[in-house]
DNA sequence: GATTTGGTTGGGCGGCCGGCCAACCGACGC
DNA sequence: GCGTCGGTTGGCCGGCCGCCCAACCAAATC
């Protein structure tokens, strides 16, 4: 052991701008493909000053993961805190969400990346990645229990549409775009919320086509 | 040269037998952190013979994804055929969609291994999607033109939260799960056709709502 | 101004990578 | 039987990879 194994300081501006110059790369061209060079040249330094701080490069992306769920997290908070209406406070978060996904490059490291991640590193960001579910469950739970949803929605499907979706945006989200993320996020939750098909139009009977639907919770196959 | 650029002949099982077991490989590594003799190994063959039905990796890969949207429009084309009504038309497409992209390698591939295309292959996969991409737009054109959709819903942000929605559906479905492909896609539509809102507690004019948020289409910021 | 401390330098090491190819094999036509 | 030829073999090559580290440096401490 030539160097302390758990260094007890604490992330300061310098591992930012390693963590930063990573996150980029990462993004650009995926963890496989960017060479430990690459990063350090990105980072005005040289590999063996990287390697001081971050040991190896699954160091790094576990860090900048990690790094990236907390901010991620934080942005979340901060959103709506101080606002009590959960459907709006739903609204917010979807937001914050979609600005910091497509600010920033950690939260896209985080999504596209998760494959490169190996024992015990994997495990870790697993803890995280459900911490971070967390909020999303409560924030649902929250609207749900207010009464405004209506009572046979599957809350699980439905926090995995609104997220696939959300995070899709980041395959395809572009800076010169007709909209702003703020807007892309009030449009999925327009759509959501109220749903395509014109009300005029709906079938007659449109608690028959929702119970038929919600009816596929016990199990019926598709034949 | 000392083989020809351009084989004439069109695959055959051989080469499904190679791109199956590469794909499998993608999808789980990687196409950045699969090697070639990974490649090899799987399909029960060295190396060398690898290279002589695909001189690069990057072959591999494209070979791989062309076959891959070409298996998908031809389920897709498959489940909606002798199908006239526009609505159960979207419905069909997105069930043949999911059960496709969970039941093989090669569509996941296709979504997440993009970044490893590079020049000539990227813009002949760029031609791929676009093409893949229009049946999507044709399907969704159809059923606004039908009348049964909202008159002011923004068909390309609607298909874009469709898809980030089902392809998510990759990252989390697991065959031991509560549903099947095909209830996946139903109560995903389901939700986005109806809505998530209660109908009785939705706010009085549902028509303002829907008009701030469409009005957004002219692009007002978000301050 | 010597010593310590925290961090950087720049090159080097072993290993694996993608790609290559001369020799080889076996089915088939003649 | 014999030549042809599509396809496979198995090992080789140059290069780059992640990781390491002894020397070095500058700011802080005494």
């Amino acid at each position: 052991m030539t160097k302390a194994k758990a260094s007890p300081k604490k992330a300061g501006p310098v591992d930012d701008h390693f963590l930063d110059a990573a996150a980029r790369l990462f993004r650009q061209k995926g963890f496989e493909a960017t060479t430990v060079r690459d990063i350090a040249r990105a980072a005005g330094v040289l590999p063996g000053s990287l390697h001081y701080r971050y040991p190896t490069k699954a160091d790094l992306l576990l860090a900048l993961m990690k790094r990236g769920v907390e901010a991620d997290l934080g942005c979340l908070r901060a959103a709506i805190s101080g606002v009590r209406e959960p459907v709006e406070r739903l609204r917010l978060a979807l937001r914050a969400r979609l600005r910091f996904l497509l600010s920033r490059d950690a939260p896209q490291v985080v999504l596209y990346d998760w494959r490169s991640l190996k024992g015990r590193a994997r495990e870790e960001m697993i803890r995280y990645r459900d911490q971070y579910e967390a909020f999303w469950k409560g924030l649902l739970y929250e609207a749900a229990g207010s009464g405004w949803l209506r009572p046979d929605i599957d809350l699980r499907l439905l926090r995995l549409l609104v997220f696939g979706a959300i995070n899709g945006a980041a395959l395809w989200y572009s800076r010169g775009g007709p909209r702003t993320p703020d807007e892309i996020a009030d449009a999925f939750w327009g759509l959501i919320a109220y749903g395509v098909l014109d009300e005029a139009r709906r079938p007659h009977d449109v608690d028959t086509a929702l119970r038929a639907l919600s009816a596929m919770e016990v199990g019926v196959g598709d034949g």
